[in-house]
DNA sequence: AAGATATGCTTAATCGATTAATAATAAAAA
DNA sequence: TTTTTATTATTAATCGATTAAGCATATCTT
């Protein structure tokens, strides 16, 4: 008899405050009287059954009784899977990355994953550390808005076989899973619409690192002007720090509007800029499109109460999100598929805040 | 020799595309040539060390090398612990949980622990679907914004023990870990606002669930109503339907303008509400404050841009999101603590959004 | 020098599952 | 009747850690 081990292994006898404890299949072995492993082969192979069907029921019983809960931790130190995955954004509590989280959340659930998230802040070393975090916690891939500097992070999943998906943004450098838009030619068309509404002295303000989907705006933008027979003037591109955006862009508009020739219009690479930009041009009194013509990144609830319908370029969201997840868990199935890259289009939502002095917008 | 048996255990040889494998306790007990439990001594104790100190720092020496990174999932299994909490909100995109996600993700990283989330939709079957779902993955606690009906997923939490704080909104018929703000009282003070401005007839827009913190909101407007001398007219209460949210608020808003005796006020019970609400105002031409006057719950990006400074209920989001989380983790530390309860009070901002027959607002 | 205490490391059980290998029994085939 | 095959359940290893208990040596005591 081990009624003393038991006693003081069983937790019910020495803490009045615990109540019930997860039953086991050790927990349901025992109540039936059969072995451990009888119990594991009923309750997970169902029908295949080298169980007898008597056995089988009477286990599946006692298992509903109890209300056994497989423990995945368990399951998952066997099996080396977790069914979770990690989802690595800038910032969770900005609306585009908030939305990201909530349809790869839904896709993840559809396949049976779980998702665990973490907001890097752009910054390399909190990315590192969400990484390391969730390798220990065996995460089976990553989903992840890559940082600047991040390279050595990705080459450490790539070193240990864990599948990731890079979204929003791409590394050049490597080549990845990704999922992200055509930044250049969709930049090049918010600012052909700039164009074609009838400015010439166009502004930009960007994010100053080095990522590649800012390239890619900032040149479609170029190239926009450029075929246009618009020589680009270096004063006219503003690069706002991750740090002090609200700063970075009031600096930046007062130079875009203060300068001998003041620009006709202004297109803003994100969303976070273009939200501190609008209430910095409001704060000035400056009218959108009357004083300036604008076009800005993504859409949001915010841009919905702007007295002017903004033209924006809208991401489509869902698509790249549901890709991600989708091409992510194919590969952590079988990790010999081929790197899948995905450069979805963007759409350009024409409102009424292009109209420069030749024309008005066409809407 | 085990020569045959590790060949076939290690996947390095059997897939090419494997590249490296998490480096466990067991290799590096075999590279020093000692007993994993010496290696284990050696890791996880630091310097209580029954160990030498030279064998403790060639095992210290050999981790570094081989990169060891322990497993949590194996730790989690002996432990019983995963330093893991589940988040269940009712939808990660909507800004206002999105922030208390973030505030939450942020204080747990403090005290080393990560965040898993989910959305419920509002939706009782969904909540259970993953409290048992994570419940399953370990998770040591839960914070949750509970959904109408999820009473008997909180008694199961009670039943096994498992730590929980029930945050944004509270279940009065048990004596739960909580943090609310008092929305009776804020309720009060934002109608009481309408009054004093110079509003009679005030309309409220609610959600037509029974959670308490509506109902207390509820209460709150009738009360001010009362204490002032109004008579409350049922037809001033709209509830709308969480699936329905923008027709059930339009019908309201027309339900309002239209009856013999229009209203002069609005007061919205969330931002969700509020946003459908002001574009729906937007698109009939009803002007704020000379039209109607208004005041709603929460701020947001998207009030920034509405042309006249709303007059606002502010939660104090950062401390009870905080506070939810230190809280979860005391009880998980200690299962024996109290239950906490804590009402936070709740700021009303003025803005420019009142003003009624009787007089401007006088900010 | 005999027994007592320290020191330093190993053995083995454990957490809760999975699963190959095997044993025991019954039924079918020779 | 003996051998083969099916059926049904058990044993034991495993995943990667932790940790109580045990076993050698070495060092102190007196």
């Amino acid at each position: 008899m081990q009624v003393a081990a038991n006693s003081t292994a069983n937790p019910i006898g020495k803490y009045s405050f615990m109540k019930k404890k997860k039953t086991s299949l050790k927990d349901i072995a025992k109540e039936v009287g059969v072995s451990i492993a009888t119990v594991s082969y009923v309750l997970s192979k169902g029908a295949n059954s080298r169980v007898s069907v008597e056995m089988s029921e009477k286990i599946k019983k006692v298992a509903k009784e109890l209300n056994y809960q497989p423990n995945q931790i368990a399951k998952s130190l066997k099996s080396g899977k977790t069914h979770t995955i990690g989802l690595i954004v800038a910032d969770i509590s900005n609306p585009f990355f908030a939305h990201i989280a909530r349809i790869v959340e839904d896709e993840a659930a559809k396949l049976d994953y779980t998702v665990i998230f973490g907001s890097s802040d752009e910054k390399a070393d909190k990315s590192w550390g969400l990484i390391k975090f969730l390798m220990n916690r065996q995460v089976d891939g990553f989903i992840i808005v890559p940082s600047e500097g991040s390279n050595d992070q990705i080459q450490y999943l790539e070193d240990h076989n864990k599948p990731y998906v890079l979204i929003d943004r791409r590394l050049p450098e490597r080549e990845s899973n990704y999922v992200v838009i055509d930044n250049h030619e969709v930049a090049y068309q918010a600012v052909k619409r700039l164009i074609d509404t009838g400015n010439e002295r166009i502004g930009m303000i960007a994010y100053s690192n080095g990522l590649q989907h800012m390239r890619d705006r900032v040149s479609g933008y170029r190239m926009a002007l450029q075929n246009h027979g618009i020589s680009f003037d270096n004063s006219w591109l503003k690069a706002v720090n991750f740090d002090q955006v609200k700063e970075g862009v009031r600096a930046g508009i007062d130079d875009l509007l203060n300068g001998p020739k003041p620009i006709d219009a202004i297109f803003f690479a994100t969303n976070t800029l273009a939200v501190e930009g609008l209430k910095y041009l409001d704060k000035l009194n400056v009218r959108v499109p009357d004083d300036i013509s604008i076009v800005c990144f993504d859409q949001g609830d915010a841009f919905d109460f702007y007295y002017c319908p903004l033209t924006y370029v809208k991401q489509p969201l869902v698509t790249m999100s549901e890709e991600a997840v989708r091409i992510l868990i194919s590969q952590i199935d079988d990790p010999s598929l081929p790197k899948v890259q995905k450069s979805l289009q963007a759409e350009l939502v024409i409102g009424k805040s292009c109209s420069g002095r030749l024309m008005a917008d066409k809407n």
